[in-house]
DNA sequence: TTGAATT
């Protein structure tokens, strides 16, 4: 997991006393620039296929946005894997934080908190470190680093086989590049307390910096994706096996298969509608929101859209929703998985959405 | 034995 060490205190000195809260708008401060310490969030590990309106229909469901940006490479155009969003309202911002921060979509855990103001300073500030005690936890590491400044966040690489065993290499992120080096002058070629070897520390290299193979097959890859047509059964099964097998969390009640789900394609479908498959999901709790839908459909792929439908009055949820998802194949699979899924006391039903079912 | 953290 990844540990965050940034001191709510910061937040406030940043933020200063002569801040004006406005009721329904942002801060602004005495020197007229808009303060968005409150309301700009930074979020991490998004899934790489997630796309700006996925992003933005997700953090959408909280509350107004003033702006949003999925950062993408400038000649690839692909996801960088992170974004910001600014609400219009810190209470929103908040919230966010409260429900999507750990939010798993796919083989991602997304990261929300909030941006720290951006400066130069800030950037560069990430060390790789390799040669360290296997028995080394990522807990020992940052103990070993923080003498040097605040860390912001630190890993350590496991092996995938063995499950959790360490492969002697870490990142430490800095909350300044200076502390990262000064961090490189103390530690670099020293053995920590009781270690055999001595441990290497320098900047890391930055994950967008690809040889130009990568950058071809990557961009291959990506355009490939584009022009596929929907994929074939033994295709399908497979990706659902492998689903499966990953368990995400998700117990399956009544295994049906994709077999059975394609059987129903054309039939009664409201269809890959412009926005994509529309899927109907029955037997939600009263309290159920939102953010439920997306913890349960997230996993499977890309969502575009989640919406509990809540009665006018009361504001509690109809027992029903409907998820959007991009791609038939991942839809069908988290119709497979999680029709007759028990969600608390509850048994769900999970189709894709017909045209008789719209009419209730 | 290198992960998508500052628009």
């Amino acid at each position: 997991m990844v540990t965050q060490i940034i001191s709510t205190m910061e937040t406030q000195v940043s933020n200063g006393p002569s801040g004006t809260s406005l009721p329904n708008g942002p801060v602004i401060s005495t020197n007229g620039s808009t303060d968005d310490s409150k309301t700009n969030l930074i979020v991490n590990y998004l899934p790489q296929n997630m796309t700006q309106e996925e992003f933005k229909s997700l953090f959408g469901s909280i509350g107004e946005i003033e702006s949003c940006k999925l950062v993408r490479d400038k000649i690839t155009g692909q996801s960088l894997g992170y974004g910001f969003v600014n609400y219009v309202d810190p209470n929103d911002a908040d919230k966010a934080i409260n429900t999507l921060n750990g939010l798993k979509l796919q083989t991602k855990t997304i990261k929300v908190s909030y941006a720290r103001p951006s400066s130069a300073s800030i950037r560069d500030a990430n060390l790789y470190v390799s040669g360290l005690p296997k028995t080394m936890s990522q807990k020992d590491m940052e103990q070993l680093f923080s003498q040097y400044g605040r860390i912001i966040t630190s890993r350590i690489l496991v092996d995938q086989v063995t499950a959790g065993i360490s492969r002697g290499v870490g990142f430490i992120r800095f909350d300044k590049r200076n502390e990262a080096e000064e961090a490189i002058k103390g530690l670099n070629g020293q053995k920590p307390l009781g270690a055999a070897e001595p441990i290497t520390v320098k900047f890391a290299n930055n994950p967008s910096q690809k040889t130009g193979q990568a950058l071809l097959t990557q961009l291959y890859q990506t355009a490939a994706r584009r022009y596929t047509g929907p994929l074939h059964h033994q295709t399908q099964r497979f990706r659902l096996d492998n689903l499966l097998n990953a368990s995400y969390g998700v117990k399956r009640f009544s295994p049906i298969t994709i077999d059975s789900m394609t059987s129903l394609a054309g039939v009664n479908l409201t269809g890959p509608t412009g926005a994509g498959w529309c899927i109907f999901v029955y037997n939600l709790s009263p309290e159920a929101d939102e953010s439920v839908l997306w913890q349960l459909f997230g996993p499977f792929g890309a969502v575009t859209n989640v919406k509990v439908i809540r009665d006018f009055t009361t504001n509690k949820c109809k027992g029903f929703g409907f998820v959007t998802m991009t791609n038939y194949d991942e839809a069908a699979m988290a119709i497979a998985s999680l029709n007759g899924y028990r969600l608390g006391d509850r048994v769900l039903q999970v189709s894709f959405k017909t045209s008789k079912q719209h009419k209730a």
